[in-house]
DNA sequence: AGTGCTACCGACAAATCTGTCGACAGCGGG
DNA sequence: CCCGCTGTCGACAGATTTGTCGGTAGCACT
């Protein structure tokens, strides 16, 4: 409302153009919010446009239909989540601690969305397992080094039970991210991030306790 | 495309009359239908109309809004899942195996779509721990019990430490009934409910070998 | 049977959302 | 400098959805 009484015309607006490449990932980044806060059912391309600093037809000439751009932004969401977590999981390579680390780092990269994500996309629906989290390859590297350090008269652990350790953890980091602080101060446990801090170191050593039995 | 020549005028179509309370329940199983598949943001009152067997003003008549449908339908399955995991935990007092009854009990109240809704309810922000689930007294319960059968010699479990292994029961129960078959196929365990039935097994073992740690 | 209450519905109104169209405008190449 | 390419937008159309309104009709009670 500082409009005077003399602009009877708005000035002609300034506009900008980037080249397409630069225009979608910005359209991108604005859609991968949405995606996190309501899924890609309520993902509307208006919000999108107006977040984005676009039009809504800008958007349409760029995806080709709402449909196009919720392909476009689940499948660089599902791209960027796998390379997150192999990050995190390669990179905490370090003998000691070696699960605290590695748990840290994943729920870290969960965290700020990611894993709320990959919910919204199971509920929806939508296949998530495919080409996004290569589970069995976690696996496969959590089982080598766990038969690496095997007692030598216990007997040999399977890969089931290794496989079935991973799958754990990954139910307790993904639906701990979204609905862990609420379950924790519901069960008692005094709120804050003290807490989920303290959950998941507590069960970083849970889990290390089952994969690394202690020898006799 | 039965109607010949002559039916000019569709007969017409006796109506049924129910009371409130009967018409306002067909209502709501409709839509927590809908609830389970689409969330409540997907909730649309043709689509739970034309499933109850009436029209859209008849669901505005009863419930207000749109709004008003949804905190309905929302309440009502959240005391009914309430009840169920009351049920479930309190009928499994057999001394044997009652963790692994427990855990089974839990998983049938919550497949089917109630863990569905409690994620959905989540990630969209409604208040779901509040009334709904009385995870505080799971935890007095089995810590009660936990105590009850201590060693003599060791260190007394805390209550922080049976509070975590429940919310840990509660995360992966409830994300595995979402994401479970996907994540276990995905991990190298061939699928099917004979994965997921072998992981709650053994998802109870671990956390009994927990919880019942041997005595020395 | 007559009457009152109200569950129920058809039709309409307003808002919103997706998608289309024509035009404008910035940018590189002639 | 001019021109084609294309990123961008305003305006509109069609579809969908929520909510309103007046009227209809089933049920209970007298």
């Amino acid at each position: 409302m500082t409009a005077g009484v003399k602009a009877v015309k708005a000035p002609p607006k300034r506009r900008r153009r980037l080249d397409a490449e630069a225009s979608r990932g910005g359209i991108l980044d604005a859609a991968e919010a949405r995606l996190v806060a309501v899924g890609p059912g309520g993902l509307r391309l208006q919000d999108i446009a107006e977040a984005a600093g676009v039009s809504h037809p800008t958007v349409l000439h760029h995806f080709g239909s709402r449909e196009g751009l919720v392909r476009a932004v689940v499948e660089r969401a599902l791209h960027q989540i796998n390379a997150e977590l192999v990050e995190a999981i390669t990179a905490s390579r370090g003998d000691e601690e070696r699960l605290q680390v590695m748990l840290a780092r994943t729920s870290d990269a969960l965290d700020g969305g990611h894993a709320r994500i990959v919910l919204w996309l199971a509920l929806a629906g939508h296949p998530v397992g495919g080409a996004g989290t290569g589970l069995s390859g976690v696996v496969d590297a959590a089982h080598a080094l766990r038969l690496s350090r095997a007692c030598e008269g216990a007997p040999r652990p399977t890969r089931e039970d290794t496989a079935r350790t991973v799958v754990l953890a990954t139910l307790a980091l993904v639906a701990g991210s979204v609905l862990g602080p609420t379950l924790l101060e519901n069960a008692g446990l005094s709120g804050g991030p003290r807490a989920t801090q303290g959950f998941r170191r507590w069960l970083a050593r849970l889990l290390l306790g089952h994969l690394d039995a202690p020898c006799a």
